[in-house]
DNA sequence: GGAAAAGCATACGGTAGCGTATGGAAAACA
DNA sequence: TGTTTTCCATACGCTACCGTATGCTTTTCC
């Protein structure tokens, strides 16, 4: 007995185009909502997204929100299916191996997760961690994220010559310490901390 | 101008012993606030630490509360004074060599963490570290705490022979590894995780 | 250009939370 | 026993949220 109209969740992204590209009046469309979201979230965690906040960050008030979405878990929802789905998308594209280049391509992977530009995503990554800690659906889309993660280092270790058991151990163990680092405060523990940081991808590594 | 009477945060844990042991009417000291405090953090995360819930907790209203403590934020620096202190209690506990047996050492310390018994101990971790995400006092404290615990290991470490550099980075290491470890979801990786964990640790540990 | 739909604002009721004020009961003290 | 502290309950004002109802304005479509 919905009185209300059909709200699609995210706009079947084909058509549509808006006339007037500047307007004063602006339009959203829901997918602007979930990146302000996702900023939020970020920064805040999951308890500092709340409808009223967002509304004002995009310059309207909550009667949009409602609008684009049917509630606030709606929003949620759809921020953890996007995440997801760019979480996918990243790991193939870097883990995407050109034959013999295995050992430089995990370093790299490495080296994503820890470098400063990408301090956002992983604020996002903390983020939706510590979010499913206590939301089901939430450890759902990480667990699936983290085995998707695990299965494509661990075919690149056994690429570099490694047992299956040993790759599998080796994938664990690297992003169990790229997170791990990530929440970790030891700028003071050391004075050469990229020599430390080399030191710690070579273990991971190396055969 | 206090018209109020002085509270000690934490009462002088010196004398008063009330002699009525069991009482109809409960009565709280600080401690028992602290206590839950830190159940319902490692439950809900230091967004779920509300005075009104605590108190239903302790079988009080919020009158009790403030009567203990000068707000909330005084309850919170007090739980985060006293995880400091029980963490720099237990790692000298955990890393207090027998002069040899190092290596074992360095293994129970991994397991400690990884323990299913242990579980609430990491909860509050997490709890505390995505805490000091947003809270340049926890964070403050969270550092405190890694610099101890990675100087106790990294002399485990220097004691079986390694580098100082060596040791260090295995130092980060090992505790970069536990806690990535508790924030991923890699239940269905491999049905042989203990396995996995032992290949991890002697990675972390052997030469 | 007029009707219909889309997109948003405004106003409302309701809950949960913080902190204060004040009073009352129980314990300690004298 | 009477007074003073301790300790807690109750009641209040305030703010930040969520979600709904309703109406206004702009697009879109015929």
């Amino acid at each position: 007995m919905e009185n209300k109209p059909v709200k699609p969740l995210i706009k079947s992204s084909s058509v549509k185009p808006r006339k007037r590209a500047a307007v004063a009046r602006t339009q959203l469309d829901p997918e602007r909502w979930v990146d302000e979201a996702i900023d939020v979230l970020a920064r805040e965690g999951v308890t500092g997204l709340r409808v009223e906040v967002l509304a004002k960050r995009c310059g309207v008030t909550k009667g949009s929100f409602y609008w684009h979405f049917k509630d606030r878990q709606a929003l949620l929802d759809t921020v953890l299916e996007q995440w997801k789905i760019g979480r996918i998308r990243d790991i193939e594209k870097t883990t995407s191996v050109t034959t013999g280049q295995e050992s430089q391509q995990l370093h790299y992977a490495i080296e994503v997760y820890g470098a400063s530009r990408n301090r956002k995503g992983m604020s996002i990554e903390l983020a939706i961690r510590d979010w499913a800690r206590h939301d089901p659906q939430a450890a759902a889309v990480v667990e699936s994220v983290d085995l998707y993660r695990l299965e494509c280092t661990r075919k690149l270790f056994v690429a570099s010559g490694m047992s299956d058991a040993e790759a599998k151990s080796r994938s664990l163990l690297l992003y169990a310490c790229v997170f791990g680092l990530s929440l970790m405060h030891y700028t003071h523990f050391d004075d050469n901390l990229a020599d430390l940081k080399q030191r710690i991808a070579e273990r991971i590594i190396s055969s």
